[in-house]
RNA sequence: GCACCCGUGGCUCAACGGAUAGAGCAUCUGACUACGGAUCAGAAGGUUGGGGGUUCGAAUCCCUCCGGGUGCGCCA
């Protein structure tokens, strides 16, 4: 579908010879959409900018799209849709099974990894962030036809499994029959055990040489561990409402095979060098080398990940491969991305993304966490908010404050101040998704019929909520480019600010003819693109609250 | 010590190098027998941390300083 915009934006450039850079206009008076070719052109071609606009304006043939265009400011060319063409472009994206959001010719295969709990762990925190944004940008680039593959790169591989099945014998558990909160208390007191004996940190070293190795009894008791694991973090996911299930699993121990000839052919062909006994890859840049084996012999996390990067490229075909991970492991991804070009894991038409999030902070500023010291549990969170507001709505207010923010910032978690149904929160948007149902369920209640067609554009409310509701696929493709999802919040949340105007100021239900009818197909339109926005966001679109 | 991130009205945040820096919360003034007032109309509130520079144009890019956070070879 070729939105107003994009043929508006073909032919300026045609004309124009250089991009529009068409953007909605700033102010109303400014008209619907503005672009600055003129003032980037004035210098090369010696004139002045409203000169150039001038010229370009003289040689536009757009009289089928727009009224005449109007030069303003320092240059900037104003353009306004006719009535007739926007009502139109509405009506196109009532009847789009999209909503609007253009499908890409191309599909691309993008990685999305997200989430990546530790087994033995309940989910705290720290993967709110990962797993809400993860699932946006899932849902987000899937909308617009690629295809994605999400990978939960699950710790579910390491020393500590040496500890945690050590302990589970001594204490003589049946490891099937725990929870996942008992499994993180075990892990505590095997923490605990480890630090505080060291005939059991030995047994714990070589328990994990066994698990290495395949023994089985100590394999059985790992799969216990992961199993259990698996319900504890299948349930936060559904709870949560997010897309992650055991297909979309890929962790860490799936990639142990692969660890030691990935290593060896490094060290093989030079791209590693041995340094103060670690096996390391020095990028030109980088102060630090990464390790991608240890002194001991061991492989770390960076050996795994470059084991990862190397079968999403080769196996799974990716394009893209975008990291949703803290802010804090960006020197990490850095390197990782420079060692696997350097290695040759990663063709230059394949694309890497670190997406790195700020912490979430407790109402003092610092990283949110219990009274003893602990991440805050994922679970405790959701109770806490559930506590203020029925369960979908709770949910909406956590993820919409967590996406609305911009990504790289730190947030305070304040369930208060997300749960408010006013301003710019989840549940003011699902207010306004909610109301706009209920116009068109008492529409039909009075057998006004399904609407299709938008024809009458006259009060201003109008043109300013169908404006807005042709941007969605530009909205869209942006968050698909910059992998900021605020930025459809930003978009969602002003359209439910014109759907208010547009409700006080234009009775539906009280008017009559093709002005009611057209009203009530620019609710349908309204509600599809909130419905299919929120949808996007990982948001329940609710038909009553 | 080095690197990265952040600094925008009282508070929480927007602004993909573009026009007079926009919203919300809180405050104040209006509109309620309401298509759901969980709303709307309006007011007040800013030398975008300071200082230089680049540009026709800087909150945005560069330099520098200040303040806060984070990371820096065998944890992930």
């Amino acid at each position: 579908m070729s939105s107003p915009s994009s043929l508006l934006s073909a032919r300026i450039k045609a004309v124009a010879g250089i991009e529009p850079e068409l953007r909605p206009a700033t102010k109303p008076q400014f008209g619907h959409y503005q672009s600055n070719v003129a003032l980037r052109l004035a210098n090369s071609e010696r004139k002045s900018p409203r000169e150039v606009a001038a010229d370009i304006v003289a040689r536009l043939d757009i009289a089928d799209l727009c009224e005449p265009p109007e030069i303003a400011g320092p240059g900037f060319i104003n353009f306004r849709l006719r009535t007739e063409v926007l009502a139109q472009a509405v009506t196109d994206q009532l009847a789009d099974p999209h909503a609007g959001v253009s499908q890409v010719s191309k599909p691309a295969v993008v990685v999305i990894d997200y989430s990546a709990p530790n087994v033995a762990k309940q989910m705290h925190v720290g993967h709110l962030r990962s797993t809400v944004i993860g699932d946006c940008l899932r849902r987000v680039i899937g909308g617009v036809g690629h295809q994605v593959i999400a990978q939960n790169h699950i710790g579910d591989w390491g020393t500590q499994f040496g500890m945690l099945v050590e302990q589970i014998l001594d204490e003589g558990i049946d490891a099937s029959s725990l929870t996942l909160p008992e499994a993180e208390e075990l892990y505590a007191r095997a923490s605990a055990h480890f630090r505080a004996e060291k005939e059991f940190a030995d047994r714990a070293r070589s328990r994990v040489v066994a698990l290495q190795s395949g023994d089985e009894l100590t394999r059985d008791i790992w799969h216990q561990l992961i199993n259990i694991s698996l319900a504890g973090f299948n349930a936060a996911y559904r709870r949560m409402g997010v897309l992650l299930t055991d297909d979309d699993l890929a962790g860490e121990s799936t990639y142990n095979d692969e660890l030691g000839p990935l290593v060896a052919e490094l060290e093989r062909n030079g791209t590693a060098v041995i340094d103060d006994g670690a096996l390391c890859v020095f990028v030109d840049g980088f102060a630090a080398p990464m390790i991608v084996r240890k002194r001991d012999g061991g492989f770390g996390y960076a050996a795994t990940d470059l084991a990862a990067i190397r079968r999403r490229v080769r196996d799974l075909h990716a394009n893209r491969i975008i990291y949703v991970v803290d802010a804090r492991q960006s020197d990490h991804f850095d390197l990782l991305f420079a060692v696997a070009r350097k290695a040759g894991f990663l063709p230059d038409e394949v694309t890497t993304e670190h997406v790195a999030f700020g912490t979430v902070l407790g109402t003092d500023g610092k990283p949110f966490k219990t009274r003893e010291g602990t991440a805050v549990n994922l679970n405790t969170l959701l109770d806490a908010a559930e506590e203020q507001a029925a369960p979908p709505v709770a949910l909406a207010a956590i993820k919409y404050a967590d996406l609305s923010n911009g990504l790289n910032k730190d947030y305070v978690f304040d369930v208060s101040r997300m749960v408010q149904t006013t301003g710019n929160t989840g549940p003011y948007l699902q207010y306004a998704h909610a109301r706009v149902t209920q116009v068109l369920r008492k529409a039909a209640a009075r057998g006004y019929g399904e609407q299709s067609k938008v024809l009458v554009l006259e009060e201003a409310a109008e043109q300013t909520l169908a404006l807005l509701l042709i941007r969605f696929g530009d909205v869209v493709d942006e968050v698909v480019r910059t992998l900021q999802p605020h930025r459809l919040c930003n978009y969602l949340y002003e359209l439910s600010g014109a759907l208010a105007i547009f409700y006080e100021q234009c009775p539906v239900l009280q008017s009559s003819g093709a002005v009611r009818d057209s009203r009530l197909a620019l609710c349908s339109a309204t509600k599809r693109v909130l419905a299919a926005g929120l949808t996007m966001l990982g948001i329940e679109p609710l038909e009553r609250m």
